[in-house]
DNA sequence: CTATCATGTTACCGATCGGTACGTTGCGTT
DNA sequence: AACGCAACGTACCGATCGGTAACATGATAG
């Protein structure tokens, strides 16, 4: 429910509020950039040009407006995710490297901050919260099909090849934030090569 | 400078402030089990048993507190690093993984959320704070290591092998806090095993 | 034209944030 | 015994935290 006070999302469609759309946006900003914690609500309303009761209005609380941002998060990656392995059909090695060389790549702008969802979890350890629960989900799916496309590439030992594609993934997301340009995220995909052609023999 | 308010540490080593012992020590676990940001200062000096007073007398603000934390942590680090180094001696192969045999058998702890110095860079991405400041000098050398360890293997690539491990590494970290028990961290020296011998070929 | 209702605004709440002024206590020195 | 001084505690600071009550506005439907 990125939304809860939403009754009527078919009608809300046309003339949604408009200052719901753009605090989501500045948040989704700030958070990313700064972290969740770093940010306030009073910054938040601020930059998007409106007032606290606006927000609350569209979002119950701040975790409530964190997990919004988080699941928008979780669904731009699944979409850029899919378009890796869209773009090599029946090719799970090409699909996997294609992903991770686009993040090998975005690793190396200085704007580049990891993942969201990780960077969420390491800010809330605490496995009840609204912000928590998203990334955990994101990342347990994550695993599987990692796993499921080591299978598919006919590895030996598919789990533990799948596992260490997470390994790799999540460590270029932590070093690119870590090192920035020029960092070890940039070797994500390259190692990523040799480890899956390693355990395929 | 952990205690900027020490003028004379050769003689504070002798009667030092007993809370400002208790204040790290408490201070380093709950940081470390909680984040930073998530703790206050006041719930450190309730948790230690004293006043804020004799927290301020020898951290000069939080931030000092907080970098001398994490300085306490890279000593450590590198105590365990140095012992797996020791405990196989011209084999850096053996050095690495020993090393992270090590971190992924205490990543299967509850109690374990992985590097302090990493999670407190991603509780603060601004360069110029105290904490990102200790945590990106440690990664600094970490991967300064690795990759000259790769080059003692004789990788074909050194500096790609060594950014690989590293990678593992932190990623190691990161999906022992996201998954916990059972997760792909445990699979990190494995992993690591097969990269090095595909790199070495 | 007017009643309606979602959206926007001003002004405020108690709690907690990091940090401090100032008085008290306890111990070693002479 | 009286001093000196470092370490400790009481009580407080302004700022900011997340969150809200009460009111204004503006588009739409009858």
């Amino acid at each position: 429910m990125p939304n809860t006070k939403n009754l009527d999302p078919a009608a809300s469609v046309e003339h949604a509020p408009r200052a719901a759309e753009k605090i989501l946006n500045v948040a989704r900003d700030l958070f990313y950039r700064q972290g969740i914690r770093a940010i306030g609500v009073d910054e938040i309303v601020k930059t998007a040009g409106v007032t606290k009761p606006s927000l609350y209005r569209s979002f119950s609380s701040k975790d409530d407006l964190t997990a919004s941002y988080l699941k928008q998060y979780d669904r731009e990656f699944w979409e850029r995710f899919d378009e890796a392995v869209a773009a090599h059909p029946g090719d799970p090695r090409a699909q996997v490297l294609a992903f991770l060389a686009r993040v090998g790549k975005r690793s190396q702008k200085a704007s580049y901050r990891g993942c969201g969802l990780t960077n969420a979890a390491v800010e809330y350890p605490e496995h009840d919260h609204p912000a928590r629960i998203v990334s955990e989900e994101n990342k347990r799916e994550l695993r599987r099909r990692l796993r499921a496309m080591a299978k598919a590439m006919g590895a030996a030992e598919p789990d533990m090849l799948g596992d260490g594609l997470l390994l790799l993934l999540e460590g270029a997301y932590i070093s690119a934030q870590l090192f920035g340009t020029g960092g070890p995220a940039r070797a994500v995909a390259r190692n990523a090569e040799l480890l899956i052609d390693a355990s395929l023999a």
